[in-house]
DNA sequence: ACCTGTATTGCCCTAAGATCCAATTGCACT
DNA sequence: AGTGCAATTGGATCTTAGGGCAATACAGGT
């Protein structure tokens, strides 16, 4: 997934911008596709491989500042570039505080927004990656049955095999059998890497 | 060390605002402690209690701008609000994704700066709370004799006493009474928890 | 009625970890 | 020379974990 061609996308309302920002960014070998609105972008599929987003903070219908928003509410993190030729501090302040990588105001210097579309390229990297890795141990938490559920946390939070039958009221046995269920389930290997593991999915950390 | 009462530290070079300021902030019955210059907050003993900074940008001698630079270069991670009167898109750009808490522009709206200061103290216990816990595991470690820290690094990845045994050049019962102490020292009742607490800590990473 | 998946438990055996006691070696500091 | 700490190893014992084999029980779906 990560292996995968970055890709730049556009929103600008303004057709000479979009396409002096694809000339732009086409000139570092980076793959752009541009959209006119906020709308066209929020209905275009969503990228699989490592992007970002340049955005014009004023357009009309869905500004910039609503497409972050949107995007932040459904729980898209990719990367976004605000560029705009009338902002305020205000504004570049809440954009800046709701994560976005940088503001930049017209006249834009070409190399600053290169610059900030590779830190946001290699942000999203970085988040896909770590993403990615979370989802592949959800997707072995979720095959565990109920039971197997309950004696890994209990597992992971360093309770012996008696101890864990004790508080879920069945025999050691079957604590054993479970705890080798979930070790298979998991992949994981030995009881340290099932508490990394467990501790990426954010699992028997409510003893804390 | 959390349960101190949180101060607000004031940097501006003119005193009609500083006033101003502490007569705000102390109506929320927070502390406060003033100081016309960068120069002398920063000659001042650090705060071991939550805190943030309210900062003036401008200012003769060391800026604002130029005092967030040089906290981050010693470390430091107090929060910082900016004020300022005349500020410019760039320069509230610059200090936010250097990591202040809001930049804001005169006139100041009262709730405004409250608010941020609130967040600010907030995300200043949470560091405060999450250092300390890794400063304690830290000096644990650090009791560790050399060949202790050898062999908890690789308890932690989950490799048998064997093993490591084998790894180290020594016998099994020798990696067994290294363990034992690792566990003492560490204050690790499971190995779970010792896995945990390496975490933090970021041993026994390097094999990921 | 039959099959599958899940949960459960018993018995037995092996491997691994925890502890206690005891002893040797090497190094740095006094 | 003597002390103290770190590192090392052996032996004996006890507790845990893990795996194999077998069996029972129950719920759902075909």
């Amino acid at each position: 997934m990560n292996d995968k061609i970055p890709i730049v996308f556009v929103v600008d309302d303004d057709k000479a911008v979009r396409k002096s920002l694809e000339r732009l960014i086409k000139s570092v070998d980076l793959t752009v596709q541009a959209f006119s609105s906020a709308r066209e972008f929020l209905e275009s599929d969503p990228s699989s491989g490592p992007s970002c987003l340049v955005l014009d903070v004023r357009m009309p219908g869905l500004s910039g500042i609503d497409l972050q928003k949107e995007l932040g509410k459904m729980g898209y993190t990719i990367p976004i570039i605000f560029i705009t030729g009338y902002g305020d501090i205000p504004m570049s302040v809440r954009t800046m505080k709701r994560g976005a990588i940088d503001f930049l105001t017209k006249p834009i210097n070409d190399q600053d927004l290169l610059d900030a579309i590779h830190r946001a390229i290699e942000k999203d990297k970085q988040t896909r990656r770590e993403q990615d890795e979370i989802g592949t141990i959800q997707q072995r938490v979720d095959s565990l049955t109920p039971r197997e559920r309950e004696v890994f946390s209990l597992v992971v939070t360093g309770m012996l095999n008696k101890q864990i039958a004790y508080d879920l009221g069945m025999s050691e046995k079957t604590v054993k059998v479970h705890r080798s269920r979930v070790m298979d389930k998991m992949q994981a290997d030995s009881l340290a890497e099932l508490v990394r593991l467990a501790y990426k999915v954010g699992i028997g950390l409510s003893t804390r």
